[in-house]
DNA sequence: TGTAACTATGTAATAATATAACAATAAAAT
DNA sequence: ATTTTATTGTTATATTATTACATAGTTACA
């Protein structure tokens, strides 16, 4: 697994930050506008910073959106084992942490016994509110 | 949940084709130039048929990779919880067909006792060949 | 200190993926 | 028959993401 790189760059720091203070997974053009400001103009700016946050874990893809969402894990380590559930209504998502669901998936082997380092999993369903 | 249709119109029919002709997964843009010798000229007729092959869960979506592949299960009624195997090399993938898996997942709450009605796994790895 | 290797940045252009909007036709339902 | 619903064809455009290239900053270390 490639190292873990202690500090961020100027842009990285920007665009994490903006992901954060959101509460929803953020879309790259919706981030690209919100830098703007900031001095980073072009999306392969954005998308950079993005792909470098998503190897150290401290985003997630939420692939079925197209959309970025900080990751809320204290150690931010899960980077290869992912699980969000997903509000079909409002669209509000949630990072699961179940450490039973992690090695569950972990230890799963397919037919051929073959295991996997990594996985993502997304739920869809109705949040409370939405019910 | 809706109720699935017995036949496929045209242009579906011809996407289906397609897709499940291909050993791997195939992207809008390969089936749209694959399908122009049928008369299938623009986007928004293979995308709509894609649509509707992937509500009556004759395909499924490939989200991380943006791309379609063939519902192999006879039935075909699993178009809510679907799992495949990844090759983060060949970029070969496979639907993983475990009742213990999909009852596991079909089950599981989260925190606050939520259950989902719907999910989607991708596990990533390497495949046996290219291990 | 110099320099090589690597990492990050800025910028323009373009590629790849997906949808909106509208007109027309065909099929199914009553 | 006629209304409703699903499907088709077409143009244009929106959205998401990458390529390519020039430049600048950082790190490693001889």
């Amino acid at each position: 697994m490639a190292q873990k790189q202690e500090y961020l760059s100027k842009n990285q720091k920007i665009v994490l930050d903006i992901i954060e203070k959101s509460a929803q997974p953020m879309k790259a053009y919706s981030i690209l506008f919100n830098v703007q400001k900031k001095g980073l103009k072009a999306p392969p700016q954005v998308y950079r910073a993005l792909d470098k946050l998503v190897e150290i874990g401290k985003i997630h893809k939420i692939e079925s959106r197209n959309a970025f969402i900080a990751c809320r894990n204290s150690a931010c380590t899960i980077t290869n084992a992912t699980a969000f559930s997903i509000c079909e209504s409002c669209e509000d998502v949630k990072e699961i942490s179940s450490s039973k669901l992690s090695k569950y998936l972990s230890n799963f082997q397919d037919k051929e016994g073959m295991k996997f380092n990594k996985y993502n999993l997304e739920f869809f369903g109705l949040c409370k509110k939405c019910k």
